[in-house]
DNA sequence: GGCCAGGTGTAAA
DNA sequence: TTTACACATGGC
């Protein structure tokens, strides 16, 4: 494997995931729940993380105004399936408050912020600020997470940050356009590429397969 | 019964 | 600037 399109292209010809589940991978992008979700997730199955927002959808607080004003308590016993609830909870809440603070609305958080705004936030690290303008936002940005690094590694090829696996990650795809538009049989936006890429990587991951299953 | 999951923040060294 | 540890549940 030489450019990080020649993994794109070999995870989808593995066939890992139906077309319905590629296209949305992460259930409900462009929806402010995906913001939930990106805490939630973190060091956390996906299912579990189903089981807290369902939690939330059946007392009608999945959405930001509720979330922003809610008792971390109760918040927390709702999130409980997810695991570290006090703490998911207690940064949710905070993160809702300072969204309405700064951006006012969802729809004005997803064109106006930044990764950088993201990153000041408690509880947002690199691969959730990532998931969140991805997965939330549209925008063209990559998730880097554990199954990337491992994959990579496996490949042999070693970085020293997040920032430096993303830019391999993007530019491999960006060099590449050509070949993405043949693989995908037509033009698809940047966001919905990299979404799809961090989602082909992550099933390939809970998979367990080896690569040598890829080549 | 130990290990792991779609991480992050903080405190020591 | 690295490393260790806390945060926590539930499925295998």
């Amino acid at each position: 494997m030489n450019s990080s399109f020649e993994l794109l292209e070999a995870l989808k010809n593995a066939n890992l995931l139906q077309d319905s589940t590629d296209i949305n991978w992460w259930s409900n992008s462009g929806s402010f729940e995906v913001i939930v979700g990106a805490i939630l997730t973190q060091q956390t199955k996906w299912e579990k993380v189903e089981k807290s927002l369902k939690n939330l959808k059946e007392n009608n607080i999945l959405n930001l105004e509720k979330l922003a004003t809610i008792d971390t308590k109760i918040l927390a016993i709702l999130i409980k399936p997810s695991g570290f609830y006090n703490t998911k909870a207690k940064r949710l809440s905070t993160l809702c408050r300072k969204i309405i603070e700064e951006f006012g609305d969802f729809e004005n958080f997803q064109i106006s912020v930044t990764r950088e705004w993201l990153l000041a936030q408690k509880g947002v690290g690199q691969e959730s600020a990532d998931a969140i303008l991805c997965y939330a936002c549209k925008r063209e940005a990559l998730v880097v997470d554990n199954y990337t690094n491992k994959i990579l590694k496996e490949f042999g090829y070693e970085f020293d940050s997040y920032e430096e696996i993303q830019q391999w990650m993007m530019q491999g795809i960006l060099e590449n356009m050509d070949r993405v538009d043949k693989l995908y049989e037509g033009k698809l936006n940047l966001s919905t590429i990299y979404s799809r890429f961090h989602g082909k990587i992550v099933e390939f991951g809970k998979s367990k397969k080896d690569i040598k299953d890829l080549f």
